[in-house]
RNA sequence: GGCCCGUUCGUCUAUCGGCUAGGACGCCAGGUUUUCAUCCUGGUAAGAGGGGUUCGAUUCCCCUACGGGCUACCA
């Protein structure tokens, strides 16, 4: 029997979730349902420094708003759990033990200062300082000083770290190939790779450590991450061979670019070229500062988790727009790109566009609702679907709604100086004169029955349809953009379009 | 600097040795026989460069260039 398929999204709490690491959350949570196992969420929350308060309830918010919840993580029932690094210090300090039995760890004292020293002056030679075998017994270590000495330091209350005991093979080509799911084979030379630190002086695991632990402890079978962690893959699978634990599978994910120049998407690409780089509003605890998010700029989590899928992989069929449960069928990791991708804010509004098309009316309607109280104006629900489905089509994202509609509820503001200069001309007041009288036996109650009684009447006054359709529209909508006229005379009704003409023939 | 990964239209991508290199976004031009928009049709535009292997290379190999990542008691 083939083991289940248990992944994890592993993001560390140092601020909002980012959209490349909702990536890397979308694209392990296709893999799992697509092969009918379990996405984990797991807080790694080993570096106290950098920890910012309200990341976490970020992350869960942000996942439940993109519809891709954890089968297990903090707050579900703890089945492999706790799903919180902090929480699972013990385990990691079991390991390291078992590490040093085994004489694969041991214990440094080097200063962060003297190692910064050791890397200025190897750079000034124009060389790299690695903490391996060909120097580690020159340095402060278990392995270069005395047992007493040793023993004395750490009763002493010395700081210390615990490194990991890269094998030595005294300089000889050391070759090993690591597996990865999307690039193949990876060919390292082990004789290049520092003894790793494992355990902080700060008592806290790093993330080698850690990751390592967890993931045999929580039975990861498939380990997708970012493209960052590729270097690291040699060492986490010598972590493996130590602890003589079998060793997952591997897919590094290729990373998100920034839209224009070099380097890979920041937040600061989002600010100058104004589009979200996160889920959702992100307020910064310290400075109090707000960057905005996609769902409060008006897109739906079905177009993000479309357009961020498809960034970095393709089904190989020409069909865009896709459901998440159509994602996760035609999901392989295997396609999965190995180059960079840049992210197009244009792209994923018309993403966006597409899917306000498809998805449950419901929502439109309520958002236009929502909108329309922030001008102390209530809209029934009837208007709102019928208001919703004239102007749907014409709008890339949720708040657009309320300015694409905002006259079916509201008389015009003003007149568009520009279009008022180019339609209004010296014969217009008399047409519409006309047209209010014509409105007084019109019906109103079929817009095509009306467009067809309108049509009839401006060929019995000799009215052209240019000639009345762009003042008629100003006079009602205030500019020359907007839904089907017709329609729009049709929902307004015979008062409010009265007066919004002898409002007009008044003001223009 | 060292190590690793990558490289098809401006961008996202298809192609897994036979290509007149396909689709999408964007842009441009038409059309939906007189409103707005959606929409539809068409156009624009690509295999980084140089060597191999092969009857044949975008596809396989090597070199160079370029891009990206890592090189922390951060993840």
């Amino acid at each position: 029997m083939t083991q289940a398929v248990r992944v994890r999204f592993a993001p560390s709490p140092t601020g909002p979730l980012h959209i490349g690491g909702l990536r890397t959350a979308l694209y392990n949570y296709l893999f799992a349902k697509k092969h009918n196992g379990d996405f984990i969420l797991r807080i790694e929350d080993t570096d106290q420094n950098r920890f910012v308060s309200g990341a976490e309830d970020y992350v869960v918010n942000a996942l439940k708003w993109c519809n891709i919840p954890f089968d297990e993580g903090p707050g579900t029932e703890d089945k492999k759990g706790p799903y919180k690094q902090s929480e699972r210090k013990e385990l990691y300090k079991k390991a390291v033990r078992t590490l040093i039995q085994k004489g694969r760890a041991y214990y440094a004292f080097d200063s962060s200062e003297s190692l910064e020293k050791h890397r200025v002056s190897h750079e000034e030679k124009g060389k790299t300082f690695i903490y391996n075998w060909h120097n580690r017994l020159k340095l402060e270590n278990s392995l270069s000083l005395s047992k007493e000495e040793v023993q004395k330091r750490i009763d002493n209350g010395d700081r210390y770290v615990i490194r990991f005991l890269m094998v030595e093979n005294g300089g000889v080509e050391n070759f090993i190939n690591s597996t990865d799911l999307i690039r193949g084979t990876l060919r390292v030379d082990l004789n290049l790779l520092d003894d790793k630190i494992l355990f902080k002086s700060d008592g806290m695991p790093t993330y080698h450590l850690a990751n390592v632990v967890d993931d045999h402890a929580m039975e990861i079978s498939h380990v997708i991450r970012g493209e960052e962690w590729l270097p690291s893959l040699a060492l986490h699978h010598q972590l493996y061979i130590a602890f003589e634990w079998k060793t997952p599978q591997f897919a590094h994910l290729p990373l998100l670019l920034k839209p224009t120049g070099k380097g890979k998407l920041s937040k600061r690409d989002g600010d100058k070229l104004g589009f979200p780089v996160f889920p959702l509003d992100w307020r910064d605890p310290e400075t109090g500062k707000v960057s905005p998010g996609y769902k409060e700029a008006g897109y739906v989590p079905e177009a993000v988790v479309n357009f961020l899928a498809l960034l970095g992989w393709n089904p190989g069929t020409e069909q865009e727009i896709l459901t998440l449960s159509e994602l996760i069928g035609l999901f392989s990791i295997e396609q999965v790109h190995k180059s960079g991708a840049r992210f197009d804010p244009e792209k994923n509004k018309w993403f966006n566009q597409q899917h306000l098309q498809h998805i449950e009316e419901s929502v439109l309607e309520q958002q236009l609702i929502k909108d329309a109280k922030a001008f102390d104006i209530v809209v029934s629900p009837e208007k709102a679907q019928k208001v919703v489905r004239l102007v749907k089509e014409r709008a890339s994202l949720l708040t657009e709604l309320w300015g694409l509609s905002s006259y079916f509820f509201m008389d015009p503001e003003g007149y568009d100086a520009k279009a008022v200069r180019k339609q209004w001309k010296e014969g217009t007041p008399e047409v519409l004169t006309k047209f209010l009288t014509f409105l007084k036996s019109a019906s109103l109650s079929e817009p095509s029955n009306f467009q067809a009684e309108f049509k009839t009447w401006i060929a019995d006054e000799s009215i052209s349809f240019g000639q009345i359709m762009a003042p008629l529209r100003l006079c009602l909508v205030g500019k020359l953009s907007g839904a089907d006229l017709f329609e729009i005379i049709c929902f307004l009704g015979h008062k409010t379009v009265t007066s919004r003409i002898q409002k007009a023939l008044q003001n223009i």
